[in-house]
DNA sequence: CCCTGATTCGC
DNA sequence: GCGAATCAGG
């Protein structure tokens, strides 16, 4: 399995929302979760809390929303703030977030 | 015991 | 650099 940078990318962001290292493992598929973390470790990340509390929002795909729900920063603290940016009808993030979050390896636009 | 992620070892 | 194995913590 050769990490693309689709594969990076998604793998970077499900880590990066709390997602845990099984699920990511799984939503790429043909994977570990060792392979994941491995992979994760080598990028430069790592440092993980076991399972992640769910107060970290996993923006869940409302019906009209305007304003990219993408969560910045840690939940409690000062720094924590969503993206705010006008995000595309139907979708909870802006393009740019929606891109992160939903990239797919056929979206590759030259 | 189960789960998680982290680190280390071998390929 | 990749993945599995193994270790450590919850």
């Amino acid at each position: 399995m050769d990490w693309t940078d689709e594969r990076v990318a998604l793998l970077k962001g499900m880590w990066t929302n709390g997602y845990t290292a099984r699920q990511i493992a799984e939503k790429l598929g043909g994977v570990t979760r060792n392979a994941v973390i491995g992979k994760a470790h080598r990028l430069g990340l790592s440092s993980r809390p076991t399972q992640v509390k769910r107060h970290t929002p996993l923006p869940i795909p409302h019906v009209v929303e305007r304003h990219c729900q993408w969560p910045i920063g840690h939940p409690g603290t000062d720094e924590f703030h969503f993206c705010g940016k006008n995000a595309v009808p139907g979708k909870p993030y802006c393009e740019s977030h929606c891109n992160v979050a939903y990239r797919r390896k056929d979206d590759n636009a030259a």
